[in-house]
DNA sequence: AACGATTTTTAGACATGTCTAATAATTGTT
DNA sequence: AACAATTATTAGACATGTCTAAAAATCGTT
């Protein structure tokens, strides 16, 4: 029905819209690695198939039909990536590229099919959310671990911006996406946070702790 | 690294050299649902690529690079119908267009663990043979079903030709693939055979039963 | 062995998606 | 408000993969 080029600038379309709050041509081009001219084109295209909205001169928007085609691309991508991490044991900085390709594979019954396998997983080994069939986001009750309460048990499930930069450093000090632990203490000492899970826990700076978003155990 | 469609032609002269042994351009246009000219274009491109050895008027061979590459396809074909099948509950007859898809999707790690992740298995669930990674075919024992020994359990393992008709009609007497029986007799009574397996048994016609291939049950 | 039918290749056209270079519009600064 | 810098579009070229129509080679009959 699409190609994976109209596929590809439809999901950039979408992802600078949530990113930056408006998709330029440039911007475009540079997600995709390729030139602004190209784009162009591509966008004129999208826009004849009522995908988009381009104001020449002013980038575009996604209308319905093209913002639901987007969702589809984002479930379809997130729901592999969990996949690949959660059956086949891929590491969760592996899988973006394989991902990439098997989101344009188009099959219906496939994919809903994979959702049931999986348990109908609301987020992605990122921490990123799956839209369902329709589109819907799933809510979070998240809150940045600056501001989490203390005693409480807690589940570490996305990184602010999913900085995978971030998300390796974190790994090395143990904590991983999906891990439980009690916040045990905060206290601005040195500008450092205290962080306590079973058998363990860790200092991190002030700085990385606004960024972990975290979630009370039982949401 | 090769495109969609230079994966299907090498494909496709790989199926008509075991089908037929031999792939003339028609056959090939034919199985591609596409015209002579632009198979013959394709051919000379793979040639080049050093994927076939094309003679003018006289078809086409696979070089061992292209072989090798033909048994890597085939092989993520038939993990990705195991797949469908085992793990996500679509029937054999429903998998095909989507393993096509599928199987165009390259990387080397994700098959190597979708085979693992799926328990190395030498058989789809057609009854095909799975190559390994190096392209190695596994044997079978398998014997016509008419050349069965009497009163030994078999396995129903393969239909010849990979008939889906044929398949299809089974399935409707309660025969399915990987059904395991005890030939009960046999007998060209009025042309017919016996089959009995765990609760019941069918008659077939001598005609049908030569087209299927059992393998003893340890095996 | 020659001829007609069939098969294959060649030649030239077209669609898609990309690029560079040139042109046009917009933006930010003075 | 005007101009330089930035950003976007157009124009024209090219690669890939497909097609139709015409020409060439092969095959099957007699």
């Amino acid at each position: 029905m699409y190609s994976r080029s109209e596929e590809d600038h439809i999901k950039a379309v979408h992802g600078l819209l949530e990113d930056a709050g408006q998709a330029s041509t440039t911007g475009i081009a540079e997600r995709l690695r390729t030139r602004a001219s190209s784009v162009t084109d591509m966008l004129k295209k999208l826009a004849a198939k009522g995908m988009v909205r381009h104001t020449p001169y002013h980038g575009a928007t996604l209308t319905t039909k093209g913002r639901r085609h987007a969702l589809a691309l984002v479930r379809r991508h997130r729901l592999w990536e969990t996949f690949l991490v959660e059956r086949l044991g891929f590491g969760w900085d592996e899988v973006h590229e394989v991902a990439e390709q098997l989101e344009h594979v188009s099959s219906g019954p496939l994919i809903e099919r994979l959702d049931a396998y999986l348990g109908h997983p609301r987020f992605d080994p990122h921490g990123d959310p799956i839209p369902d069939a329709e589109g819907r986001m799933p809510e979070r009750l998240t809150a940045p671990l600056t501001e989490a309460a203390v005693g409480v048990r807690h589940r570490l499930v996305a990184v602010k911006d999913g900085s995978d930069a971030l998300l390796r450093l974190l790994d090395g000090k143990g904590l991983t996406l999906g891990r439980t632990f009690t916040l045990v203490a905060r206290q601005e000492f040195d500008g450092s946070l205290q962080v306590g899970w079973k058998g363990g826990g860790c200092d991190l700076s002030a700085q990385v702790a606004a960024h972990l978003l975290t979630e009370p155990i039982d949401a």
